[in-house]
DNA sequence: TAGGCCATCTGGTCCT
DNA sequence: AGGACCAGATGGCCTA
């Protein structure tokens, strides 16, 4: 189909939404795209298909106008007027350009959803959720968040982790799982899309480590995606404390990270997911559990529940403060400031 | 190779 | 009339 370029969009009206996506911030492959179709549209051999084509409607409308001649006897009435050469070519535009107008509006959507990818929890440019997993996992992120902020108290993280994972495919449960290095067989989806857990008690799972060896939890030969064989990562709340105050700028302290980060998921400055890749983390998939605050903010805020013991190993281990309850005002006053 | 995901085209509907 | 929005169809790409 002969595409409009999208140097003579500006002949348009401006459309409500989508229509200033720049074009320079579209992805390499669709600028490629757009570069072919351009180079299409000069050369395209469509050209003179098109041509003939109107050619042969306006052959194919006089015999039909011979038909309707005879016919009218039979049928009485404003004749219907039999579209020009002219109209077809103006309808054939208006169509080129509201097909120029519908992928803008799409690259548009496709930006804010690209936006939304970047504040869920996972978020990582060569490992990117699907779009119906990047609205699940807001949906679920933002009801996991609002049930930690009405709940008033200190949130259950395996609770949160698994509303985070409720109706999500199972890759991306193991997306999440490797965001917050738990063994993502321990809240597998059934299917129901309802978070089960199976083996032992998720709370064994997370907090017993009894084997020397750290890296390999129990119930782990390998990693957190063990489909992947992603080696486990260990994270101790200490390393990850100081490295944080050590690199002012956790966005750019991964060597390996590749994109943007998705803010810190955060209770009220309790912990955070970002995504941390340790020199010798596999190529993909890795994500890491940091105990910050957001970016420009102290990791904890002074009001904060809890507080991380600067011995306390992962996972996990936090301790809380006060148990008094904050009401919501309080919590995003913390949480803004 | 089947299935998932995606971009694009297209025609219909609604709204201004 | 024209634009936004929507959903179905289609074909390409990628991966298991």
């Amino acid at each position: 189909m002969l595409t409009l370029p999208f140097e003579e969009t500006h002949m348009m009206c401006e459309p409500r939404f989508g229509a200033n996506y720049p074009r320079e911030s579209l992805p390499e492959s669709l600028q490629q795209q757009e570069r072919q179709q351009r180079t299409t549209a000069r050369s395209d051999p469509d050209m003179m298909r098109e041509a003939e084509d109107d050619l042969s409607d306006r052959e194919e409308d006089e015999r039909e106008d011979d038909q309707d001649e005879n016919e009218l006897q039979k049928k009485r009435g404003p004749r219907k007027k039999r579209p020009g050469k002219e109209h077809v070519d103006r309808a054939k535009l208006r169509r080129q350009e509201a097909n120029a107008r519908e992928r803008s509006r799409m690259h548009g959507l496709n930006a804010a959803l690209e936006s939304l990818r970047k504040v869920v929890p996972c978020y990582s440019k060569t490992q990117k959720l699907s779009k119906i997993e990047t609205l699940r996992l807001a949906k679920n992120y933002i009801w996991a968040l609002s049930e930690t902020l009405n709940a008033g108290k200190r949130p259950d993280l395996l609770a949160f982790v698994q509303t985070l994972c409720k109706g999500l495919s199972q890759p991306t449960t193991n997306l999440v799982a490797g965001c917050l290095q738990l063994n993502a067989r321990n809240f597998l989806t059934d299917h129901n899309g309802e978070v089960m857990f199976s083996g032992r008690s998720p709370y064994e799972a997370m907090y017993s480590y009894t084997g020397s060896d750290m890296n390999s939890p129990p119930g782990h030969s390998g990693g957190v995606m063990d489909a992947n064989s992603k080696p486990f990562r260990h994270y101790s709340y200490s390393s990850a404390y100081e490295t944080y105050f050590e690199n002012p700028s956790p966005d750019s302290s991964s060597p390996h990270f590749d994109g943007q980060l998705s803010p810190p998921m955060s209770f009220n400055g309790i912990f955070s997911l970002k995504h941390d890749d340790p020199p010798d983390y596999g190529k993909s998939g890795h994500y890491g559990v940091r105990y910050c605050g957001a970016p420009g903010r102290t990791a904890l805020a002074p009001t904060s529940m809890y507080r991380v013991s600067p011995e306390a190993r992962f996972p996990y281990d936090l301790h809380v403060r006060s148990q008094s309850f904050q009401t919501q005002g309080e919590v995003n006053g913390s949480y803004h400031n």
